[in-house]
RNA sequence: UCCGGGCUGGGGUAAUGGUAUCCUUUGGGCUUGUGGUGCCCAAGACGCGGGUUCGAUUCCCGCGCCCGGACCCA
């Protein structure tokens, strides 16, 4: 036996049934919105994340040299990709550009809770548009895919910020303030304590007056947002409160505000996002962490050898999204459903592959035997897969002129002339005869 | 990379310094004509390596994998 490699995961057909039917439901959000689906490669130049994110990123890479010498790595995001492809071809491809894709990435990290180091995402993207309808066109996206899958508003929460706010306001103090740390604090508030928040802050260049000050505008509800432009008194607080509202705003229209709540605490790896960032979060804080995020990151294109092209969007991963779904109790029942088995005794093949390939032609789920089963046997492993339906295609039946249907569920069954099954019906069954 | 808890047939378990219990499962049969009831037969396990020992599934060490957490989260 061989182990299976660390944070790599097997699924079997009842479950990946449940996986792919949570998966198709957002990609079908998607879809509805206009968003294409690409298709990537799983191996990439290792320059370009390390170019991106710095050279200690390629310990958390699945990296190494190939056959020709390359260095490579196992693509651990898609964004880089992205932008790309979109450089590659940014002459030619109309705005706004839409896209998304579904697949495995892969980080060498530790694994946790809804997080392996091969996890699924699909990541939904708009380029070449700066406006606040892209973003709440994001949000609505988002939004959509999950009540699709069956939660409420009172099972998920988008916390929106925006980057600009947080920077605008903490470059609005006196002193030398470490920007990125100050933010990384915020980011932890809520997982440390009061006194270490603060020495957090301190070690940014915070004095502890400002952190007060600091700390009282993260708390700003979404009817004080004029507060914060007072207080910096700077364009930049101005211009990044003025396009939150405007984001904000703009997802009434599309009956999604209900799921935003203004979050100035909400951080997240701000690295290379610009403008308005959100996660999703389990609204009774029984997943500890963030299910999803996203926002807007204007600097990549042009950051990857483009022309600037303002971008927005998020990506979903399964991990998380699944622990979601179960804790709201929206998880796709993980069972195996066949619509036919079709049931020979004795020498029938030639009548139940009619039958059998006609059912199929219709679009079901159609098993026969492939293993000379006996009678028994046979209905046993029809129950195994949860079929509904039985056709019993046997000698004595034919010899009347007959199959017998037969309702798994119930037990019941019934003759019905071989010449008018499966007849003109798209999905007949037992009650269609009865 | 670090911390804590685990690891016995496919799944769930019992006992044990002398090769392992029970349930379930899987395959076949009773039954070329009736599953989700029964009976019979069969298959299938001590994560891997090393050490201590006459003998290790059991005790010790290392590694692997699983679960949870820290760090990180592009």
């Amino acid at each position: 036996m061989y182990d299976r490699i660390k944070g790599f995961r097997d699924f079997y057909p009842e479950e990946m049934q449940s996986r792919r039917q949570v998966m198709d439901t957002v990609e079908s959000a998607a879809r509805r919105h206009g968003f294409r689906e690409i298709g990537t490669p799983a191996l990439e130049s290792a320059e370009m994340y390390a170019d991106k994110s710095g050279e200690e990123i390629l310990e958390e890479l699945y990296a190494f040299e190939d056959k020709g010498g390359r260095q490579v790595a196992l693509t651990p995001e898609l964004t880089p990709t992205v932008a790309r492809m979109v450089v590659a071809r940014q002459q030619e491809l109309s705005k706004p550009i839409k896209w998304m894709s579904t697949r495995p990435f892969w980080r060498y990290e530790q694994v946790q809770q809804g997080r392996f180091r091969e996890f699924y995402q699909t990541n939904i993207d708009i380029f070449g548009s700066s406006e606040p309808t892209a973003d709440a066109e994001i949000l609505a996206v988002a939004a959509t895919a999950l009540t699709d899958l069956g939660l409420t508003g009172e099972d998920f929460d988008f916390r929106v910020s925006h980057r600009d706010i947080l920077g605008g306001l903490l470059a609005s103090f006196e002193g030398d303030i470490d920007t990125e740390a100050a933010i990384r604090a915020v980011d932890k508030r809520a997982k440390i304590d009061a006194d270490e928040y603060a020495d957090l802050l301190t070690d940014a260049g915070l004095t502890t007056a400002q952190i007060d000050d600091f700390d009282a505008l993260l708390e700003t509800g979404e009817d004080g947002l004029d507060e914060l432009i007072e207080f910096a008194g700077t364009d930049r607080v101005e211009s990044a409160v003025e396009n939150l509202q405007a984001v904000l705003d703009a997802t009434v229209d599309l009956g999604v505000r209900e799921y935003c709540t203004l979050s100035l605490t909400t951080a997240r790896g701000l690295d290379y996002y610009t403008g308005v960032v959100f996660e999703c979060f389990d609204s009774t804080g029984e997943i500890s962490r963030s299910v999803f995020g996203g926002g807007r990151y204007d600097d990549l294109i042009e950051g990857f050898g483009g022309q600037p092209t303002p971008a927005v969007g998020f990506a979903p991963g399964y991990a998380t999204l699944s622990l979601l779904c179960q804790r709201a109790g929206v998880w796709p029942e993980e069972s195996l459903s066949t619509d036919y088995y079709v049931l020979q005794v004795g020498d029938t093949r030639d009548v139940a592959a009619r039958i059998a390939g006609q059912l199929r032609d219709r679009g079901h789920v159609v098993e026969s035997d492939v293993s000379g089963r006996s009678f028994g046997a046979q209905l046993d492993y029809a129950d195994s897969i949860n079929a509904e339906t039985v056709v019993i295609v046997g000698e004595q039946d034919l010899a009347d002129g007959n199959v017998t249907l037969k309702d798994m569920e119930s037990g019941d069954q019934i003759a019905v002339p071989v010449d008018s099954f499966p007849g003109g019906d798209d999905r007949p069954t037992y009650d269609d005869f009865a």
